[in-house]
DNA sequence: CGAATTAATCGGTGAATTGCGATGAACATG
DNA sequence: CATGTTCATCGCAATTCACCGATTAATTCG
C-alpha cells in the first residue's frame, strides 16, 4: 500500500462519526446487513450527512455497498481491514515500534 | 482512548507528508535528532509549510519537542506509537467481529 | 550591542470538509 | 399508473486545511 492509500484510509477513520459508523457496521451484522436509514437512526446528524460519510468510508474502501430493493446495505469490507492492519503494523514498524499482534480471525 | 482522541491521531497521520516527516524522523533519530529545518530539505515545501506539519503532530502527541540552541530538536515520542498500536488493534478487533463459537451457545 | 540563525506564527488564498434541507432517481406495491 | 420508501446527490454556508511569503521571538556569536 502506498502512502497516498494509507493517509486516506487514515483521513477516513479520522473522524469520531465514521468510527461510530463502523462500530455499528459491525455489531449488527451478524444479526442484519444495515442500510442509510438503519445507521442514521443512531446518530444525531441529518440522512443526507450520514450519507456523505458513508460515501467517504466507501471511498477508502472499508465499507462495501449492496442494492437491495429501494435500500442498500452496506457491510464492512474485512479484507480490506486486514490490509490496512498490515499497512498499519509495517508503518508502525518502520517508526521503529513493535506492533502488539493480537490474532484475530476475521470471521 | 476515546473515539475523539483517535480520530485526531489518525486525521494527523492522514496526510503523505506527515508520514514522511514521521519516517524521516526514525530513520535519522539512530544517528542523530532532528530539527525543522532538516526536516524542510527533505522535502519540496516552505519552511512555514512544514512547521505547520509538525505542529499536528506534535498536538496529535505523536513527536515531541526539544529546545537545544537556536533550534528545536524533534523525536518521535515511542510511548504514544504503543498506545496508538493498542488503540489501533482494539480497533480493529472491535471490527473484525468474533464470530461465535458453534458450541458455545448456553444450554 | 549588532548580526546571523532558526523556526514559530501571522495573514492571506484557494481547496476541502462538515453540516443542512431539498430534489430526484430507483424501486416496490396498491 | 400513482404513491410511498429509500437514499444518493445537489446547492449552500461555515469551518478547517494546506500552502505560501513575511514577520517576529529567541538564541548564539562576533
Amino acid at each position: 500500500m502506498q502512502d497516498d492509500d494509507i493517509a486516506n484510509i487514515m483521513r477516513a477513520l479520522g473522524h469520531p462519526v465514521r468510527l461510530n459508523i463502523l462500530r455499528f457496521l459491525a455489531s449488527q451484522q451478524q444479526q442484519r446487513e444495515c442500510c442509510c436509514g438503519d445507521v442514521t437512526e443512531t446518530l444525531p446528524l441529518a440522512q443526507s450527512t450520514v450519507s456523505q460519510h458513508i460515501k467517504v468510508l466507501l471511498d477508502a474502501g472499508l465499507i462495501e455497498r449492496k442494492p437491495h430493493g429501494t435500500r442498500n446495505r452496506y457491510m464492512i469490507r474485512h479484507d480490506r481491514l486486514a490490509e490496512l492492519g498490515t499497512a498499519f503494523g509495517g508503518l508502525l514498524d518502520g517508526l521503529n515500534f513493535q506492533v502488539p499482534h493480537k490474532e484475530a480471525e476475521p470471521a
